[in-house]
DNA sequence: ACGACAATTAGCCAAGTCGCTAATTACGGG
DNA sequence: CCCGTAATTAGCGACTTGGCTAATTGTCGT
């Protein structure tokens, strides 16, 4: 997952996603980048294996829909030993053992 | 600084350094690790050119300190365009656009 | 059925990552 | 000064990543 943040495109693609409300399809997200259309795919397939996008198939259309949840409560979830107040709502259980995350 | 992140072990040098009150030498860290020394040594270099941590000479020792407030300012910021709500503290400005991260 | 369009898969290549061992630098103590 | 310890640098090999073009799959419209 923080494997998948490494890549500034793909962290590109996650903001893109946000702001154009959560979904789109998979060559309204290529049109947006200068690299080819195979290699946005794959970047989608990297963030698809890490839990950060959701695909669905409409007709001939693939929409890729972000998983914001998933992104703030691994990331945010692991920030928060660091002393962060708070990303998102939930609040830490005192010392546990930090969560592994691949 | 997210790819910085994206190796567990680079993620597992920085939490071993948060609890232990943010500073330890070289050797401290090597130790706790099952991969060679210059291995570490290769990791702890990647996290110092992120800003991760911060090293100071102390007679034949190398000092690594955490450097926390740079962790959540950087991933904590970026993080905070997908919709956390209470982040930390500070409200984000409506509509700016994000800041590009390395 | 066929052509056009959406998207992925296949396959190649250059460059980077991550592990190792061996060699080197640098400091401190006797 | 010399030895031992602390740590890094040098350099190698296996593997992964990230880019490309070409080929393929699948669906829609006519």
């Amino acid at each position: 997952m923080f494997a998948a943040l490494a890549h500034a495109s793909r962290r590109h693609v996650l903001l893109v996603l946000r702001f154009r409300g959560g979904a789109m399809t998979a060559g309204e997200i290529a049109d947006r980048f200068s690299c080819s259309w195979p290699t946005t795919t794959r970047h989608l397939r990297v963030l698809e294996s890490a839990g950060l996008v959701q695909v669905e198939q409409r007709g001939r259309e693939r929409v890729y829909r972000l998983r914001a949840d998933r992104l703030l409560a691994v990331t945010g979830g692991w920030l928060r030993w660091f002393g962060a107040r708070a990303p998102t709502r939930q609040r830490r259980a005192r010392h546990r053992a930090p969560t592994v995350t691949r």
